[in-house]
Formats: C-alpha cells, sequence, structure tokens
DNA sequence: TCAAAAGTGTTCTTGATACACCCATGC
DNA sequence: GCATGGGTGTATCAAGAACACTTTTGA
C-alpha cells in the first residue's frame, strides 16, 4: 500500500439494529456487553471490521458471533462518523438494520456478548454507544421502507395470516388500519398465494394462510409496479 | 486508545457526486485526478478523512479543496466497502451526494485536482475506482428525494420561474410532466413566493419570478404535511 | 404580424376512506 | 348458546390525469 503509508486510520466497525415481530409488539435485538467498554451494559450486536472482508460481510458475521443468526435481511443503513463517539479513540461504525423471523432464529449469546435478548422498541434499556441515536434513525428507515417496499414478509414466518400481517404493520406504522381496506388493497397486489391450510387459534374461526410471492413481486417489479402500504 | 490497538485499521475516505442544473440537463461535477492512482482520470471529488474530523466535516472539507464549493446541501448516501474496490489498499468509502446552485459556485480546481469541470448525467466519461457505481446510487437516491421532498430549490436560484422549476423536474425524474398540473400542485403546497419580479428572456411573454418558503415549508412540516411531487 | 414561451379550468377516472354485519369454531 | 376473531361490499370523497387555447412580449 504505497499510497498510503502517510494516512492515519481509524478503525471502523460495523453495528446492526435487529428488528423481529412477536405477534403484537416489534422488538429489537440487544446483547449485553462483556467487555469494556460498557462491560454490562446493553447494545446492539457489532464488532470491529476485518482487512480481508467487505463491511457487509463484516456485518453478517458480527450477527452471527453474537447472536447466532444468518441468513436475513440486511440493509445499509447510515454511518457514523463522529470523532468522540467511541471513548475506545477514533471509530467510525456503519450501521445496518436486519428484520429477522424470530421463531426461524432462536437467539444463542456467545462471542464478546454475555446474553441476546428481544426488548420490545417501546421499552427499551439505555444502550452504550451513541447505539440509540442508531435505533432511532433504523426505527425511522424501517417505517419509511414498510410503506413503499414489502419488506414486512421478512419479520413473519413463511406462512401468515392476514390478521398478522395487518398486526405487524399497524405495529411497526404505530396507527390502526381498516381491516377490509387493509385485506382489499393488499390482496389486490396479487403478491399473496392464499394456502389450503388455515391456522386454529382459539374458539373461534380459523384464520385461512397465505405466503408471499417473491417470483410474482420480482415479475411485476421489472414491469414498474410498485408496492404501496 | 488502549483496546484497540490489535485491530487492523483500513484507510477511511469520503466522495460526493456533486448535481447542478444548467437549466436543460442534470449534471455532475467531476475533477481530473492529479495523483496517482487513476492521475489524469475523471473522478468524483474525494479524499481521506482525518483523525480529527467528522466524516461530514471531512465530505465538506475535500469539496471546498477540490472544487472551491462551500455551503451545500449535502447529505450521506451510502458506504462502499468491498475489500478490493481500491488499488491503494484496503480503503472504505463513504459516498456523499451534494446539489449546488452552479451560478452560486464558480468552480475552480485545486489540490490534487487538475480541474474541475461540470458534465451531464447522459454523457460521463469513465471515471475511476468505482466512481460509476457510486454516480449510480446517487442518482437513484435524487431521483426518489426529490419526489417526496422539496430537494430541486437547491438547484435552482434563489429567484426561478415555474418552468425553470418544471424543466428541472423534468430533468431528474426524465419524464415529461403536464404544465397546468404541475403549477397547480406546485402552487397548491403554499410554498412559493411569488416575487413582483418577472424574468425578460427573448421575445415572448416574461415569466412571474418565484423564491422557495423556507419557513413555511418547516412550519407546515411540523403539522406533518408531506411534499409530494 | 409572427414566433415563442407564459399562463389558465374543467372533465373524467381512479384510488382512498369510512363504515357494520354475518361466519366458523371451541368451550 | 356465547364469546372470539375471521371474513366480506358499497357509497362517498379527494386527488391525479388528460386536454387546448389566449396572453404578452421582442423582433
Amino acid at each position: 500500500m504505497p499510497y498510503t503509508y502517510e494516512y492515519p486510520r481509524p478503525s471502523v466497525t460495523v453495528d446492526a439494529a435487529v428488528f423481529g415481530f412477536d405477534g403484537a409488539e416489534l422488538q429489537i435485538l440487544l446483547i449485553e456487553r462483556a467487555l469494556e467498554p460498557f462491560a454490562g451494559s446493553w447494545a446492539i450486536p457489532g464488532g470491529f471490521v476485518d482487512m480481508n472482508e467487505s463491511v457487509e460481510a463484516a456485518a453478517l458475521r458480527e450477527l452471527q458471533e453474537e447472536t447466532g443468526i444468518s441468513r436475513v435481511f440486511l440493509e445499509q443503513l447510515y454511518t457514523f462518523g463522529e470523532v468522540l463517539r467511541d471513548p475506545r479513540g477514533r471509530v467510525i461504525s456503519v450501521a445496518y438494520y436486519a428484520l429477522v423471523k424470530p421463531s426461524e432464529h432462536p437467539t444463542s449469546a456467545a462471542s464478546d456478548a454475555r446474553q441476546a435478548r428481544w426488548f420490545p422498541v417501546s421499552a427499551l434499556p439505555p444502550l452504550a454507544f451513541d447505539h440509540e441515536k442508531i435505533v432511532a434513525v433504523a426505527l425511522a428507515r424501517l417505517r419509511g421502507k414498510v410503506r413503499y417496499e414489502p419488506v414486512g414478509f421478512e419479520l413473519l414466518p413463511p406462512k401468515f395470516t392476514l390478521s398478522e400481517l395487518q398486526a405487524l404493520y399497524e405495529a411497526i406504522l404505530g396507527t390502526a388500519l381498516d381491516k377490509r381496506n387493509f385485506r382489499k388493497k393488499i390482496l389486490g397486489m396479487g403478491l399473496l398465494i392464499a394456502l389450503s391450510e388455515r391456522r386454529q387459534g382459539g374458539q373461534h374461526r380459523p384464520a385461512q394462510l397465505f405466503r408471499f410471492d417473491q417470483k410474482a413481486y420480482k415479475q411485476l417489479r421489472k414491469n414498474g409496479f410498485n408496492f404501496e402500504l
């Protein structure tokens, strides 16, 4: 690297806000830090980027190491580059957000995390570093994104009912939605496939199960289709 | 920095896609590199982040140094973190995009740029590094952003006609817009202030000049107003 | 008087919103 | 038979899209 010897180098970390949904509330996965600084504090998972891995690969690796999660929807969020944001010195953090189906990802703490645990976004503990800011940006992004791209399905199990889907949207957007209008709109898009199964959940009428039609979505996108709400 | 001595550190650069508008076409400001690698190639302005400045401050500084531009709309775009994106070694780039009023920013090359020049986005030369990718992402972001936030005004002089505004939107979006509908919508928002001046530009009827009403916009935003198209 | 851009309203169509009752099941 | 969530249609309203002619100026 002949050209850059003279340049001072900051450290670069990745941090990921991992969202999940428990059927009622939007959740975020936090780890309890095992190491200084902020040992014992809650934080979003993350760590240093190695020299021989891309930034995105680092985010995936840290998620795997600290929480056991792999194969998730992951998208870059924002890079936090204030000079004093980390007591260890100059550390620039590339933040990501991830959407997982908690049912498919039993979390298991490891690496430099004492434990990993889901918290409802409405009741988060104090967080290490500037992670509260990162979470706030991630939430804003998710709320924006969910309205014009079908990312909600990343948070639901492969088979779901329309009521579950609606509850998810209500949890993310923080508003009540009209049941008939919601169904009319979402079914009208032709992105859901009705399965031959139903879900029985108590002493009432069983609900039709659906799955998201990835292929139809990709096809529609090519033709200029825009998912909306 | 006791905790991080053991970590290898990538270099971090900032790069900025700077957009302008000449009345007809959307333009991008490029510099001709004076130094290796890619000496003599065109590139978007950028450079290394110093240890004692935030990433955003670095982007502003590099813009000033390489093109003479200051006090512009600047927003973070995306961080490019592939391992081999820079021949100098491991260099992570935090990309920004900027919107400038070319009239107010006579560009002047300096620092490690031989010259700075505007190019229409439809006719860019080959670019250094992965800058073509960065420009593509910046363009996509601008096209998305311009539809739901009034950023277009950053590209126009303080006083402008409705035809100029419409031409700008048409250049960015790449589509023709209906004159009457455009005027109806944009005036209906109450964000433009009609000035008592007119602009004479040839042998035809002079056009009413307007300016953007920043205060009204901030006020409306507080009340949940959403700019759209 | 001609060329060139500025300016102006109405109709139609489409999508968003509001709203209330019957259905299937388990207990 | 009753409690619980599942499922369905219509009428109103607002916003978007389509569309053509008159006005003002300089040459």
